[in-house]
DNA sequence: TGTACATCAGTGAACGCGCGTTCACTGATGTAC
DNA sequence: TGTACATCAGTGAACGCGCGTTCACTGATGTAC
């Protein structure tokens, strides 16, 4: 075999995660442009030298961060969409996904509210990226549904873009709510229903 | 007079402004947590401690510029939404006055996306403060509205939020459009336009 | 109006500290025979 | 299987630099009489 993983190879790749891990943690209360290189290594327990054999520089992590925290929700949010349940169902079921991946995933999801506007040009474009894939997928999913008959492409991208800010959204007001009450989750998730519905109400009658 | 506003008060405030511009400028390419307070002064072209005379740190200042950037907003806000032509029109209006504020105070709306979600708590909590004020204001004129009718407080405010957060997305697209095509600006206001009315006719149709 | 004292915005030297980056290195892992 | 050499992830010392903060100061402006 050409490169069966070795020995050095496996702990390579635990290093490079343990960077990660740890940027991401610090990132919970900082931003990335005023992370420093060495805070990580320290985190980590790993010589400050030791981090240019994974990374450039922290922006370089960064980038790297948002393929982690973003790069695996495609067929998450794909199935979520495509559902063949009723319009109120699907809505529900998107709240609640968005809710139960902010409490398993909080740090992911603060990093790109974060730093989906933040200092760091190249982590923007890579969120900006990966938000536009989201977009494209959830129109393809729409696309298939008897309800875009008669909708131009560009008039389904447009609802695509507005789900996924949406839940963006949504996303980052359960963040926020994180060590509130269990009442203030339940009014974000009521609120946030309430607004795909809407949402949905003004898809239906669209073509009126 | 207790205080006719002397030379001193005025040269003051004169620093206070210089300091506060600086910082705006300095913070388009990148986030008030990385901002130094050295960086600042040195724009402005006083020594580093002069800044203490007019603020605590670089979170301070932070606070100061949501209070400039929003403030004065929302005047601006309540009479576009007051405005009662047809909702196409006001619609059409909205948009134009978004385009037109990013146009005039880039820097404002870059600061206020960048830090909205920022690694900087009492900003946060300031800007989070501010729009909170702003969906309130929209809410409160919605409610004039005969469509109010049958609509319970809940869902004035629902619907208020849905509004403002879409004003600062279409605000945060116009500000990564200051350099693009006038076709790639068009797409993006025909976009944020459709994406209103979409909303506008949901609000039409929510009692059904 | 003139004088004597108080206020206080801005100064400049000094401090200790952590930063990013360079470099030559070490020693475990991988490879060729 | 055993040996000799190559690779390369992680080390540790060293560097120059800019940072935030302290302190006693200066001199223009403000105030009381």
């Amino acid at each position: 075999m050409s490169h069966t993983f070795g020995i050095r190879q496996a702990q390579k790749q635990k290093t490079r995660q343990a960077l990660l891990d740890a940027a991401l943690g610090l990132l919970e209360e900082q931003s990335l442009s005023s992370l420093g290189l060495r805070e990580v290594t320290r985190a980590v327990g790993v010589a400050p030298t030791a981090f240019y054999r994974h990374f450039r520089s922290t922006a370089d992590l960064g980038v790297a961060l948002v393929e982690e925290a973003l790069g695996s929700l495609h067929p998450m949010i794909r199935t979520t969409v495509t559902t063949a349940d009723t319009g109120e169902e699907r809505i529900t079921r998107a709240v609640e996904l968005i809710a139960g991946h902010v409490n398993a995933q909080p740090a992911h999801v603060r990093f790109i509210a974060r730093e989906r506007h933040g200092g760091v040009q190249p982590v923007r474009e890579a969120i900006r990226e990966q938000l536009g894939r989201f977009a494209e997928e959830v129109k393809a999913e729409l696309a298939k549904d008897a309800q875009a008959k008669g909708w131009s492409d560009d008039d389904l991208l447009m609802l695509s873009h507005l789900y996924v800010d949406q839940m963006l959204i949504t996303a980052s007001l359960f963040l926020e709510s994180l060590e509130a009450s269990p009442e203030e989750r339940e009014r974000i998730s009521r609120r946030a229903t309430h607004q795909m519905r809407l949402i949905s109400i003004g898809r239906h009658h669209w073509l009126d």
